[in-house]
DNA sequence: AAGACGGGGCT
DNA sequence: AGCCCAGTCTT
């Protein structure tokens, strides 16, 4: 949960997730629609699934206990070099190194290190650094108070180099490139694109459609059917598209209901809601498959779905069923 | 060896 | 408005 993801926010959804999931069994017997509901709104959704995967091989292959052993833990899901360092070092005293967002920091920093860290040169040599680095006596504290470090006192900006513990030996420190230091690239500014969602009606209800394991984002989580606008593609003509694409019928475009912008890994996306209604008589049939739902607005919170989508969920049930 | 994947906290 | 977060997996 903490992959890419700040303690701040994994502290609303821990409490939670270990009440509905308090064991590895009860997290590998869960459908995956529990699994995604529990984690919807954190973003990167994969990791869900691998988690829900990870306790499934546990019980498999380890009698439902985590391995104790480095090489083991590499080959569960979800678990890369870092976390099976993580793990092997804090919790089984196993001398292995580990290398997060913080400790590129940390080490880029003291060492004076240039490049870039996600690239193969400045990757390699980081994890061979930690791997010299980390001690065989409590190799775990030493990891987590590398990573602390990083978060508590060599920041992204504004470090507090006059708190830190290494600040004699800092070559950044020394050379001043304290801000300068790790080279990240810059991420791309967000590509702007027009999305538009539909709302659906059947009566009070409102139509949401289950994305396939194999999307490319959001998979397995629920939606209102919706598409980018094409370039010179109107609102309605994308709308029907959407309803088009997602279940197979033409739609009667009503209004639109609400605008929303949500920015998400590459994408500034000006989502709008749109209202429509399907024609009586493809009704029944279209809306039977099992990746199809209706609900009332009330039921729509029932459904895991990503952050713009409940937006424009919570939008609907505020606003209500008008019509 | 690059890209892709979410969403939000914090400056 | 940016930057970056206790990374992993696919292409």
């Amino acid at each position: 949960m903490l992959q890419q993801t700040q303690v701040a926010t994994v502290l609303r959804y821990f409490p939670n997730w270990m009440r509905r999931f308090p064991s590895v069994r009860a997290l590998a017997d869960a459908p995956e629609a529990d699994v995604l509901h529990a984690w919807q709104g954190l973003g990167y959704y994969s990791r869900a699934r691998r988690l829900h995967a990870g306790a499934r091989f546990l019980l498999e292959r380890h009698a439902g206990e985590l391995p104790r052993t480095h090489a083991a833990l590499l080959e569960l899901p979800g678990i890369g070099a870092y976390s099976a360092g993580a793990i092997a070092s804090i919790a089984f005293g196993e001398k292995k190194p580990l290398v997060d967002g913080n400790v590129v920091r940390v080490l880029a920093r003291h060492f004076g290190l240039r490049g870039d860290p996600g690239k193969g040169p400045l990757r390699r040599a980081l994890w061979q650094l930690a791997g010299e680095l980390v001690p065989e006596d409590r190799p775990g504290d030493f990891n987590q108070a590398l990573m602390e470090l990083g978060a508590t006192v060599c920041t992204p900006r504004a470090a507090a180099c006059g708190a830190c513990p290494l600040r004699a030996t800092c070559v950044a420190r020394r050379d001043g490139l304290v801000e300068k230091l790790p080279e990240l690239p810059a991420r791309p500014k967000p590509t702007r694109v027009r999305a538009v969602a539909v709302a659906v009606r059947d009566g009070k209800r409102v139509v949401l459609v289950r994305l396939p394991a194999s999307a490319p984002r959001w998979a397995g989580l629920w939606t209102f059917p919706h598409v980018e606008l094409e370039p010179n593609e109107t609102r309605a003509a994308a709308a029907e598209r959407a309803v088009h694409g997602a279940l197979g019928v033409k739609a009667h475009i009503g209004v639109e209901l609400a605008r929303i912008e949500h920015t998400i890994t590459r994408f500034r996306i000006a989502l709008e809601l749109v209202e429509a209604t399907l024609p009586g008589n493809v009704l029944r049939g279209a809306l039977r498959a099992e990746h199809v739902v209706r609900a009332l607005p009330s039921e729509l919170s029932r459904h895991a779905m990503p952050a713009p989508h409940r937006k424009l969920a919570v939008w609907l049930l505020a606003n209500g069923g008008a019509s």
